[in-house]
DNA sequence: GGTGCGC
DNA sequence: GCGCACCAACGCTAA
DNA sequence: TTAGCG
């Protein structure tokens, strides 16, 4: 028994990483900062090697939710208004600045000073605001700051992308601010942690609103750092609504040294104006000028309102308001307002005005505006029924020998070679291949199940010879499962059919890179599962050619209300998966294919092409629908690539389908940290199909 | 990657 | 016991 | 029949 007799392999060093500063909690006190031991952490980092400073960082956005949800895999915290700031610290260097890289250093200098007692490098992420004589948090004040006189900063530290040669973003959320808050110095008055509230999320989003906050945040606890994107992991739900508004007319109190005191304002409702209210916060000098400005041609001796308003009604906080003159406008300019709730006769509580919506006419002013239903919400929600998904693997070859035996679904299996590079440039070995497969199974093996796999083999890495096998007879263990055919020439020859991570791990093994299933089952041989659209790229084509294209189809398929799912191909385009459930046969689905391909090309002529042969293409993109057939194959969901940085087929959010997205977004580094994080997006393909008569028929 | 042959 | 050669797709269609 | 393609 190999296993039980080795066993002084890997006992290696590396504790977490351990500072000493004055005021801090001291790690070792304390228990280790990570939820696993350093091994189990030193594992997790173990595809990434030290990694050097960033020069720089866009940070990560949430989504906007239009209402507070319970869930205990979610952390819940403050939605703090102010800016964003990220800081870099190196070598005692201190850097902060904006989302769009404009120095902080300057403009908020004392939050420099308490960084000059960190003794570490690192990059965070924070927001910066102004606690103003109220002790309520003001953008307003935070914006005309110039000194300590003008209100208290704050800077809230929320995540860490980066520690000591570490790279944190692949790293559950809970982990990375399990560490922040270990290397956040206790007695600074600047530079704080933003803590996280562990109860539900209704009542934290109640006791916001009664604290007069902005809104919440929630995070989903295992998500990763995904610089730059707006995540669906990250929720901001506001406590204020806001809506468009007319503004009807202006007051001035008796005695007052403003412009205006307050605007009236209204929306059209059944074609008249009505009286929603005025607004008497929001504006500072500067933009009541402006405002003033704008008013200048619109005066009127009208009232634009069918009957004319109380703007003199006195209320619970100003039994005797000061007498107020009025000047009414024409109808032309919308403002953004918000507010908090709207009392019984449509009259809005807590107005406050945000910006004058300049590109809007009067007559488009609508009453709720954005705002992102809870859908987002329900798709996480059927992830965590997805118990396989929540495993979290430990890898299964460890980095020391280059020969392993290991029992997988009850066989012995001898990995070989896992020293030998399959990635020169990157350095990738077998044994990463092999243990991304492993960590992947569970995600993977829904999309190679019951379907005949082409072997694509590189048993020297993707710089060496590689070659196709399809015909397993030969050399199936006796617990493979395989599928006979006869090919044209009259052999009969056996497919394998993968049914478990074994099956997978031996394809692997066997140098297949990339996994290549049938379209359909064994069970229905006939009848796909999906229809593909591949968006194939010439080499006189540009990603983003790709990107335009994948973005048409999308636009085609809402159009005949038929659901797609994108995926990067991991090579140089993008799959789009349409759910078929096997109810079709392949002619109709190519023949669906066919008509999508065609109607996308139709609105790109200039560089799309649906011509098979090459040379017919004249270098344009090629929407290949030709690939729904029987026995055709594609690169697999996460499927690896033999490519060059060691990509993975990822399935995307139509919403990341857009510029800046490029092939190698995700690899074999840092792929199982968004599959874990985000779930298997890609599950729909394998649910309910589409009812093709249906949409046909709407064509027709 | 696995096999079989010749040395 | 080793190095080495050899093996490991397929179906379609244009030309 | 072969060459090209995926």
């Amino acid at each position: 028994m190999w296993i039980s007799r080795k066993k002084s392999t890997a006992r290696k060093k590396t504790a977490a990483p351990e500072k000493k500063t004055g005021q801090r909690r001291s790690i070792s006190e304390n228990k280790a900062p990570f939820s696993s031991s350093p091994q189990e952490l030193l594992q997790h980092l173990s595809v990434q090697k030290k990694k050097p400073f960033p020069e720089s960082i866009s940070p990560m956005l949430a989504s906007l939710a239009s209402k507070p949800f319970n869930d205990p895999d979610w952390l819940y915290e403050i939605k703090w208004d102010g800016y964003r700031a990220i800081t870099f610290l190196q070598n005692g260097k201190v850097e902060i600045v904006s989302r769009n890289n404009k120095s902080f250093h300057e403009t908020y200098y004392p939050i420099n000073e308490g960084f000059k007692q960190w003794k570490v490098n690192a990059v965070l992420d924070g927001e910066i605001i102004v606690i103003n004589a109220k002790g309520k948090a003001d953008f307003a004040a935070l914006q005309e700051w110039r000194s300590e006189a003008d209100g208290e900063l704050r800077y809230y530290l929320f995540d860490l992308l980066w520690l000591e040669g570490m790279d944190m973003t692949a790293l559950p959320l809970t982990e990375r601010r399990e560490v922040l808050k270990e290397i956040i110095p206790l007695n600074d008055e600047i530079i704080l942690y933003s803590p996280d509230f562990d109860t539900t999320g209704t009542t934290f989003f109640k006791q916001a609103q009664k604290t007069g906050l902005e809104g919440i945040l929630a995070k989903k606890k295992d998500s990763i750092y995904e610089p730059g994107k707006r995540t669906r992991n990250w929720l901001k739900i506001k406590t204020e609504r806001t809506l468009e508004a007319i503004i009807a007319g202006y007051t001035l109190n008796e005695g007052s040294n403003k412009l205006f005191s307050s605007l009236l304002l209204g929306i059209y409702e059944n074609g008249e104006l009505q009286y929603i209210g005025p607004v008497g916060t929001g504006f500072n000098k500067k933009t009541q000028e402006e405002l003033m400005l704008a008013f200048k041609p619109l005066r009127s001796k009208r009232c634009p309102f069918k009957e004319i308003p109380e703007y003199n009604k006195p209320s619970r906080f100003r039994p005797n308001p000061p007498k107020a003159s009025v000047t009414w406008l024409k109808p032309a300019l919308v403002a953004e307002v918000s507010y908090q709730t709207v009392a019984p006769g449509g009259i809005l509580r807590h107005p406050s005005f945000k910006a004058l919506r300049t590109d809007k006419k009067a007559s488009e002013a609508k009453t709720e505006h954005a705002v992102k239903p809870e859908k987002l919400y329900k798709k996480t929600k059927q992830k965590e029924k997805d118990k396989t998904a929540k495993v979290v693997r430990k890898t299964l070859l460890n980095p020391t020998d280059a020969t392993q035996v290991r029992i997988i679904n009850g066989s012995s299996f001898t990995f070989n070679n896992l020293h030998k590079v399959f990635w020169p440039v990157e350095g990738y070995t077998k044994r990463d291949m092999l243990n991304y497969y492993y960590q992947v199974a569970p995600y993977i093996l829904p999309y190679l199940k019951n379907r005949p796999q082409s072997l694509n083999r590189f048993p020297n890495g993707i710089k060496g010879k590689s070659f196709y096998q399809k015909d397993l007879t030969a050399h199936a263990p006796e617990w493979m499962k395989l599928f006979p055919y006869t090919t044209s020439e009259g052999e009969h020859k056996n497919f394998m059919v993968p049914e478990d991570e074994r099956a997978l791990l031996f394809m692997a093994n066997a140098g297949a890179i990339e996994m290549n299933p049938w379209n359909s089952t064994i069970q229905k041989p006939d009848h796909p599962d999906w229809c593909l659209i591949d968006l194939d790229p010439s080499s006189k084509n540009s990603f983003e050619q790709v990107i335009q294209t994948a973005q048409v189809t999308k636009q085609v398929l809402d159009e005949l209300k038929v659901p797609g799912y994108p995926k990067s191909s991991g090579s140089t385009g993008i799959h789009i998966y349409i759910p078929l459930n096997a109810k079709y046969t392949y002619d109709e689905c190519q023949l669906f294919g066919k008509l999508i391909a065609t109607r996308v090309h139709e609105i790109l002529p200039d560089f799309t092409s649906i011509e098979r042969l090459t040379k017919n293409r004249k270098g344009k993109l090629y929407i290949d629908y030709l690939q729904n057939r029987p026995k055709a194959t594609l690169a697999a969901p996460y499927s690896l690539r033999p490519k060059p940085g060691a990509p993975v087929s990822m399935p995307l959010f139509w919403e990341e389908v857009k510029k800046g997205l490029t092939i190698t977004d995700w690899h074999i580094g840092n792929a199982i940290a968004r599959i874990r994080s985000e779930g298997d997006i890609f599950k729909p393909v394998l649910g309910k199909g589409i009812d093709m008569k249906k949409v046909l028929k709407g064509l027709a």
